[in-house]
DNA sequence: TAAAAATACTCCATAGGTATTTTAT
DNA sequence: ATAAAATACCTATGGAGTATTTTTA
């Protein structure tokens, strides 16, 4: 059975006439009937009774006739979609981001954005750190993620900078220092520091790392975390002082004061990572919207 | 485009190699390379990347692939369901029936039966009197009826008797017969009748009163009721007595007493009827389940 | 008798086959 | 060097056309 035999079978059984709907169709009518004959053979079941003069469907050919119009339809649909999907307006983009730039506007403008331009394409948020946001890239579990760069090298995965981020210093109210407008790196060299494993957050360890080793410093670490919410929790809780991105300063928690830094200090990178040469259009628009983004927010508010 | 080139895409997506695809098929390689191709131009779209060695498919080839096989499936589907509804195993049959036949064990034998043996059939069932039935028949809104013969003529229709029903006299019980054990008809000569209009229930209304003159008396009608169970309620309320099937003795609301007749006394009729010659097999299928129960209960209890 | 469907045949478009070349691993 | 897809070309099945017959309202 091939479509041609729905389109035909339902035409006839619209018109309830062969000849007039062979003209609809744009055949001959013995051509018509050849066909329908051929599908009634296919089915084993008669689906006209032949009264000489017109013909009339049987309740299997009603039957058969509905199914057929949805099929058809549906055939339509998917070809529609198909085409959607080639040209970006539909399917699915997998992004991941880390921690930290779940806050930051370059990457939550990029989520607005994309769904307002491309509402039929879904996005499946994901987050995890950069190592395995990386890995998931390479492993096509994720099609784009927001990492802080550098990332593991990776012939096939691409990454843009998008910003470069300010840093500030998180001290507990308490602190000393808690009071002063602004701090320099050197201000913290005698404070016991959080900071968030090499291993997992690779981009904002070594920048504060090289940062403080610029200044002529190596910070004491008294306390690692993964996670930089419990970074910020445990500087409310006394424990010692760490250097976040500007924009975790959004998360706000009783007992932590932000002070910007002056003079030299770490930026916090944000990147934009892909598979080089997508195939998927959906994919390579939301990268453009997240990377058309860029500049707008380049340099953070003094 | 055609079903061929859904089974065929649907084939090279699942093997992911073009040569093993048109294996599995049975066709050689170029023809599937042509189908493909074809199938590419009509959608405008490419659907794999051909990387010489191997392809891959595509973003909206995976999509596409994905309502493809749906469609292929409910393709399957209707043609199943089709091949059942020409056997009678699947569809849906318009079933009538009067008042009175309600009640009748003929007729809830049939429904249990014909529900049991063709799970996959919906019953429609629908009140009416025998009238209407009739009518309803004639224009194709109803499939079957349990009717109270005779039908007006309309040859289209056939109609196959199934039961000769006793009738019973039913009283207040407050009434000076209401002791008795039995009655004969001629007992009844003097009392007021509640009766239904022959316009809507012929069957029924005249064999009463053909018994009643055979009788040698015009039974005086003090009510006419539509409805049966109206009937009975009036019987009740002591405004007169009536003649009804045997079977309506299921209704029993107080302040009745049903008495069965003795001696020459009219008979309700119950048949089936449905159109001269239906096409289709699920209302054949009924029809057949209804004849089938006659016999058993013929004669109704002594 | 007229209108509709079926039959008989002819034709050609195209699905599919074989042989071969190109391409990337 | 080899496996896979593409290209070139040929074949023949069957979809569709024209002419005609059959059937029944």
């Amino acid at each position: 059975m091939e479509l041609r035999h729905l389109r035909y079978f339902v035409a006839v059984v619209a018109e309830g006439h062969l000849t007039r709907a062979a003209r609809r169709i744009g055949i001959a009518q013995p051509a018509l009937t050849q066909q329908i004959k051929a599908l009634e053979a296919e089915l084993g079941i008669r689906l006209f009774d032949r009264a000489g003069r017109g013909i009339v469907a049987t309740e299997a050919a009603r039957a058969f006739a509905e199914e057929a119009r949805a099929i058809l339809a549906r055939v339509d649909g998917a070809v529609q979609h198909a085409r959607q999907v080639a040209r970006g307006l539909a399917g699915r983009v997998r992004v991941g981001f880390t921690e930290s730039a779940s806050f930051h506007p370059l990457v939550t403008g990029s989520f607005h954005r994309f769904r307002a331009r491309y509402p039929e394409v879904r996005l499946d948020l994901e987050e995890g750190d950069s190592t395995a946001l990386a890995a998931g890239l390479a492993e096509g579990r994720v099609d784009a993620a927001f990492v802080r760069p550098p990332l593991p090298a990776a012939g096939t995965v691409r990454l843009d900078p998008l910003a470069a981020e300010a840093m500030v210093a998180a001290l507990p109210v308490g602190h000393a220092l808690a009071g002063r407008e602004s701090l320099t790196l050197t201000d913290l060299a005698a404070e016991t520091f959080i900071l968030y494993p090499r291993a997992v957050r690779p981009g904002l360890a070594d920048a504060v790392l090289a940062a403080c080793e610029a200044e002529g410093f190596h910070p004491v670490v008294g306390q690692t975390t993964p996670q930089l919410s419990s970074t910020v929790n445990f500087v409310a809780a006394g424990i010692g002082v760490s250097i976040v991105p500007a924009c975790m300063a959004e998360m706000r928690p009783k007992g932590v004061r932000y002070l910007p830094l002056v003079g030299p200090q770490p930026s916090a990178m944000l990147g934009i990572a892909w598979r080089r040469g997508e195939p998927a259009q959906a994919v390579r628009n939301f990268v453009a919207t997240a990377r058309a983004g860029r500049g707008a927010l380049a340099a953070p508010p003094p």
